[in-house]
RNA sequence: GUGGGUAUAGCUCAGCUGGUUAGAGCGCCUGGUUGUGGUCCAGGAGGUCGCGGGUUCGAACCCCGUUACUCACCCCA
């Protein structure tokens, strides 16, 4: 029988290596928190409909990529591609008040080829508001993700920023830029001279030569927003501004999921040989109403875990070591002293760790030493015998002191507390 | 879906134009007498050379297929 592994594209997130995952997903949460954010867990599965209502059939993700499956009740059921539409379904499900601000950490699922940075699972942090139209809450949205970043001690990344519009002027404008698009029909790539009228936003992000050509000279959103549009997306930049948050406005941007109005926003960072996304988000003022529920504004954005910390990687930043035990108890007796000493001291809160199996002092020292433990605690024939136990320093210069057993607590915070 | 690269010990990799018992470093285990790690020394365990065919007196090495991993395109976090 072949070997049983990790599904393709998939991997092991293994003890040691999580360590970085739990310092990012507490960097990421506190800063949540603090802005009036709270963790919301939403099934991995969902109907299938709520993500083809709700990121759009015509997306690669849903279209070409998604997990679909059939449970045993005949459901037809799909793993999620994405984080917000199932917050969104759980906010028309339950009725919260509004404002209604949750965060997640997730992982998401696209069939796809894997390849650096792109997994058929991958994992991401995010957050939605629901139920404010303000722009300054667009601002509170993107501060948290730059904010993120610079905690992580990410820079040199590109915030880049656009405007969608609205159902009042997204409409007109899509139109006219289908006109523009039809008219140098014959100047694009071979794939979007087809698909003029099913997306044609999706034409100016194209990275074809002949479309990026084509795309220069086509009329822009920013052009044709609406008056409460452009309004507020003057509000958005006046907030960043005001907070030094730096942006690049791009007129080219569009996200891969159809859901997006107004804000719509990517952070993304230059590897050498090509771009990046590690985030990516915006607002969405009409999908609440596509999935059933009363008319209300959202916004948020998801960031790729793997793809922040291949940046960190790439940048010298955020290294996490595991961390280490405090104490390692080497008992050669029977071990019944290595078992009472650890579970007495992890009773006080102390990180410890113990040998097993009656190993020689020598092999029993070698594992003390490769755990990284700050002290030994040795208990042998001789401690055994007067209820004392030897603190070793395996840190210093091996200092030893031996100790009654029953201030073994106390003794081993003096200890710490000295240097 | 398309194309490139790679596949040898737990890890990182050697293996010359096909030649006999497939190697190194790191890691792991044991020991270097009388209770002590980090350095050093000695010994040891551990491999169907991804898998299946083929060529050959002989294949880790050449050919075909296949699978996996990886990178890029598409798309995206």
């Amino acid at each position: 029988m072949e070997p049983l592994r990790a599904p393709t594209g998939t991997h092991d997130l293994m003890p040691g290596a999580s360590a970085r995952w739990v310092a990012l997903l507490g960097v990421f949460a506190s800063l949540a928190e603090q802005s009036g954010f709270g963790l919301i867990h939403t099934p991995l599965f969902e109907d299938v409909r709520l993500f083809r209502r709700g990121v759009g059939t015509e997306t690669e993700v849903v279209g070409k990529e998604m997990y679909e499956f059939t449970d045993r009740g005949g459901r037809a059921m799909a793993l999620r591609p994405e984080g917000t539409a199932s917050v969104v379904r759980a906010f028309i499900q339950h009725h919260p008040i509004p404002p209604f601000r949750a965060w997640y950490a997730t992982p998401t699922f696209r069939y796809e080829r894997p390849q650096a940075g792109r997994y058929r699972q991958h994992h991401q942090v995010g957050v939605e508001v629901l139920g404010v139209a303000d722009a300054d809450v667009d601002v509170e949205v993107l501060a948290l993700a730059t904010d993120y970043l610079q905690g992580l001690g990410l820079s040199g990344y590109t915030l880049r920023l656009n405007s969608l519009g609205d159902g009042a002027c997204r409409p007109q404008y899509v139109a006219a830029l289908r006109e523009y698009l039809t008219t140098n029909k014959s100047s694009l790539c071979d794939e979007h001279q087809e698909k003029i009228s099913l997306n044609p936003l999706r034409i100016l992000d194209c990275k074809d030569a002949r479309c990026k050509a084509v795309a220069v000279g086509a009329p822009t959103m920013n052009e044709a927003l609406c008056d409460d549009c452009a309004e507020h997306f003057a509000r958005v930049r006046e907030g960043l501004d005001a907070q030094n948050i730096a942006y690049f406005l791009d007129a080219k941007l569009v996200r891969g999921l159809d859901y997006y109005t107004r804000t719509t926003f990517e952070v993304t960072l230059d590897l050498g040989e090509g771009e990046l996304t590690i985030l990516g988000g915006g607002r969405y003022d009409g999908l609440v109403e596509v999935l059933g529920g009363a008319p209300t504004p959202g916004i948020g954005f998801g960031s790729g875990i793997e793809r922040v910390l291949l940046a960190c990687d790439q940048q010298g930043v955020f290294e996490v070591e595991p961390k280490t035990p405090l104490a390692y108890i080497v008992d050669t007796t029977d071990g019944s002293h290595a078992r009472d000493i650890v579970a007495m001291l992890r009773k006080q809160g102390l990180f410890v760790e113990r040998a097993y199996a009656n190993r020689s002092m020598k092999s029993q020292f070698k594992t003390a030493d490769r755990s990284g433990a700050r002290f030994a605690l040795v208990v042998g024939d001789r401690e055994a015998a007067n209820g004392t136990v030897t603190i070793r320093d395996l840190r210093g210069g091996g200092d030893q002191v031996v100790v009654p057993r029953d201030t073994l607590f106390s003794s081993l915070q003096e200890l710490v507390a000295k240097n």
